[in-house]
DNA sequence: TGTTCACATGTGCACGGTCACAAATGTGAA
DNA sequence: TTCACATTTGTGACCGTGCACATGTGAACA
């Protein structure tokens, strides 16, 4: 009857050692691979630590190292499928790595929200942070807080690129463009993402340059808020004037809204209309009609990032990674000629 | 230029009490809210505090007090958009009540990616378990590794229900179902989840009573995987023989992918068949049509979750949620009474 | 004026690891 | 046999915080 007895002290490595009739030094040694340990009697104490279930207490070993062996991850709409699925990756290669990863959500994104996130960060001792949110902001406040910690954002910023690993969001972009003058639109108009989102940016800016080099005349792009929604509403004006044959939406739930719309317009896809998104969730393929888009491999960007980030970690010998994951333009179904 | 000067050690308790001219246990007091200390005392430390940019140390105080003051999440999909907005609902929550959370995804369902993901959360010295998966394994697994601290499911598992909080999905799915004898159908198919996740068994249980509450015989439902592609396969197969006037999804997904292949079967949605989803993701007003749906509210879920877990902490008082959450069905044009 | 008591603050150690350094043991050549 | 040196193991301090307990302080009361 001694298993339930109150508030049995988890084994700790000098009960190991007493038992293993060695000091706690040596124990230490056996959880870390020191190599001169003699084999008899590592294997002394690794069996004594099976007997009593030893498992090493984490925060004594953060506060003697002095690092915490976690990463923190800054996100915003982290229930959608691009950020969801980054930061599944991101974890997942953090645990291979040895790390934690604990994540702080943004609610908004404003300076107060920022900063109440990166503090629940800080108070872990992150050793480092991803971010995955519109950077400008969080970068001002990274600063501001004189947070001190390598970062990595999961989108390139143009100014800020070592620290930056992306999908080569412009020549995504440019793929989707290009896909769509090869049809032979010549009036085509662009749904991009919140401003202040540098993916948002970056695809705008894939689409303006394409467009320019191709010699296509472009009107300004719609801002929108990347949801299925603001699509709805968006197409809902554009489908009333009709002044265009195609549309380049930012994402993928963008471009279903504007499908609905055009359907409520009475208008047939992609005959009428082409459209094409961006992102590839997995539900594009069995949209009405499926989806043009373009995909992105998170799982790969999350490894790198993670690799990215460790390597800027105090010991680890830095690497840039500079080479941008190139996206792949997936066509199906809601994309053809321009019917006149 | 002192600012670069390699290794300032973080200002700890004692560099704060020295400055503030008090004892490092004062220091600790005004920390944690202690109720006796003088106002000016409090003020001057705070003030320190300020100065040095003070931040306290997590591993320090896990370590003398032991507890971590985080709880882990054992999550499978959770790219998913169920998964995933519990997850983001549970973090926020956490935070908010000064917890921390870590996430172990499970890449696949077996033995050993559990037992690896639940390590993963031992060592941390995560206090609690939140588990959003299929739960029969995951808690075979629990009791296996005899994992002490205390876990709470999202899925009411029937019999573990002191640890289960949850959306009542039986009187969602039998919402659906009824919805659908209502509109006059019946022949109604089912399109499950796997088997083993709870969720995906009380829905067919919804459905199953439902439909022999109201005297309608029912066939045995098809067992998918919440993947629209497996809708869309699963479609093509039962669009073939349309010995059926409607179907309950068991998830939004799989119900896109029962649209589209209705659509391939030249099917007029809802005249020829009407489909009920189950989850009301946000896309899922913008299908064509617009998908009838179940809808959960996850953030709520989320909270509660939190709060039961925290309760049964040691040093709350354990409560017990039994109140399931009421899930709200969304009636929206992908449903009709049958054409004949 | 001394006693009591609540409040405010200080002292020293424990938590469970790691680190720097010291000591013991083993090995081979002079 | 002895010394030099590599390998293996042990000793004690330290990381930053919280806890138990001791101590100091001032007001209320007899």
């Amino acid at each position: 009857m001694t298993e339930n007895l109150p508030k049995v002290r988890a084994p700790s490595i000098r009960d190991v050692a007493r038992l293993a009739g060695v000091s706690h030094q040596t124990v230490s040694r056996v959880l870390n691979n020191h190599p001169s340990i003699r084999e008899s009697t590592k294997a002394r104490v690794l069996e004594v630590m099976e007997d009593l279930q030893y498992r090493p207490n984490r925060a004594a070993r953060a506060l003697s190292r002095g690092r915490s062996r976690t990463i923190g991850i800054l996100s915003a709409q982290s229930s959608e499928y691009g950020p969801a699925s980054s930061i599944a990756a991101i974890q997942d290669a953090a645990r291979e790595a040895g790390y934690y990863v604990n994540t702080a959500n943004l609610t908004t994104v404003d300076q107060e929200s920022i900063e109440a996130a990166l503090m629940h960060l800080m108070l872990q001792a992150v050793e480092g942070i991803v971010v995955i949110a519109p950077q400008v902001r969080v970068f001002d406040v990274l600063e501001q807080l004189s947070i001190t910690v390598p970062f990595v954002s999961l989108q390139s910023t143009g100014h800020l690129d070592d620290h930056a690993l992306s999908v080569d969001q412009i020549a995504g972009a440019r793929l989707a463009t290009r896909h769509l003058i090869d049809l032979g639109h010549r009036r085509i108009y662009h749904l991009a993402g919140p401003q202040d989102w540098i993916e948002a940016e970056a695809r705008m800016r894939g689409f303006l340059d394409e467009m320019g080099a191709m010699d296509v005349p472009t009107t300004a792009p719609i801002l929108g808020d990347w949801t299925a929604d603001f699509g709805y509403h968006a197409g809902r004006e554009l489908f009333g004037r009709r002044d265009f044959t195609a549309i380049f939406s930012s994402n993928d739930q963008m471009a279903l809204g504007l499908m609905h719309a055009a359907r409520d317009a009475g208008l047939d896809l992609p005959r009428d209309i082409s459209i094409v998104g961006f992102d590839d969730i997995p539900e594009a393929a069995h949209f009405w009609p499926p989806l043009t888009t373009v995909r992105q491999d998170f799982a790969e960007l999350g490894r790198r990032c993670i690799a990215l980030l460790l390597s800027n970690l105090p010991g680890g010998e830095p690497i840039v990674d500079r080479e941008p994951i190139m996206p792949r333009l997936i066509v199906r179904e809601s994309t053809a000629p321009p019917a006149f």
